[in-house]
DNA sequence: TTGTTACTGAACATCTCGTTCGATTATTAT
DNA sequence: ATAATAATCGAACGAGATGTTCAGTAACAA
């Protein structure tokens, strides 16, 4: 990809991230995107459909990052799913979620919060598809599976949302535990 | 309220839900609205300042009959609170929604369902309150009240949604006793 | 260097919004 | 019934946003 085209592209996700943070989605203009990235407007409009597209674009990439690949360095990629610690994998997103990795919980925290919480919690259904066992001994455990998978995925989202609200007061490992004991 | 008033304000609520049924409220014009309405435009911002207010009412009027008043007859009211059958809130609310009541089940299945979802747990927390008896002997009893409070209207949330979106496959009983299973 | 590709910036037609105003019609009070 | 009041109509308007176009300029790759 040509290097004009990878600067322009990332100048407006970052403008737009940016005014994401502040700023309803839907009062958002592409006026004050191509302002803030400083590219023209026909750039915009060469490189996304619309700012619904944008939007969604920004959405994968954040979330390739978080989900697909923990961390990307000249030895490999290590994917989340293999998370081999004795933590767990949802502990780990906690923490990712706690350090602003990829400006996610800037996102979370903003006005806009429920178009990413939902965008979360879709990419948290195939996640939680791998932790059924997590249910053991629990009354929902009889339930039908895509019941339990959407279970697993609403009260990890849920958990989130309230430990966001109510500024990220527990640690990591406490929300996990509550997390853990929601379920 | 003088007749007219009524009648306009009514016809514009309808004429906004059938919309809302079949297209994303975010593209839904304000011209679409007074043409199905059949009302001038003028009219219709005597009415509403914006189509975000007119949302903002229709759900308040919406959740105010499902929520605050159960049935409304020469008899005096009956508070869903109240509600004193030993079936409880909960199923009561689940066979409110599949009769389509107030149109409710429209609206949550249409592509707007984040929208009156989101409403609808709003709603949900100021009842959830004094259901909290409901997680004695649960794990979750533990935690702090406002969690446990949002777990509940969140969990009825999730299975509502989830409920809706695989058909209404289960009766309202079945679902309530899923709810309970899943809290 | 040369050909290609991307960006610029301004102009544009189009659409939607929210407001205005004079004329008309329905409601209410006398 | 009549007069005063209030709501509606319909058309028009300016403002602001959208998505497109195009000629000129700059960056890239061979």
């Amino acid at each position: 990809m040509d290097r004009r085209q990878r600067k322009s592209r990332e100048a407006i996700f970052r403008a737009f991230e940016e005014l994401l943070k502040k700023r309803d989605f839907a009062n958002i203009t592409v006026a004050e995107i191509i302002d803030k990235a400083d590219v023209g407007r026909a750039t915009f409009y060469a490189h996304f459909e619309t700012k619904e597209f944008l939007l969604k674009e920004l959405c994968e990439e954040l979330f390739c990052h978080i989900f697909d690949i923990e961390e990307e360095d000249d030895h490999g990629h290590r994917h989340i799913f293999d998370c081999e610690g004795e933590d767990g994998v949802f502990l780990h997103l906690f923490k990712h979620i706690e350090k602003n990795d990829n400006n996610l919980l800037s996102l979370l925290s903003s006005s806009n919060n429920e178009i990413f919480l939902k965008f979360f919690k879709d990419n948290l259904k195939k996640l939680s598809q791998s932790q059924l066992d997590l249910l053991k001994g629990k009354s929902v455990e009889k339930l039908p599976e895509d019941f339990r998978v959407n279970h697993i995925a609403s009260v990890f989202t849920e958990v989130l949302e309230w430990w966001i609200n109510t500024g990220l007061k527990e640690s990591p490992e406490e929300i996990t535990e509550y997390f853990y004991m929601a379920l």
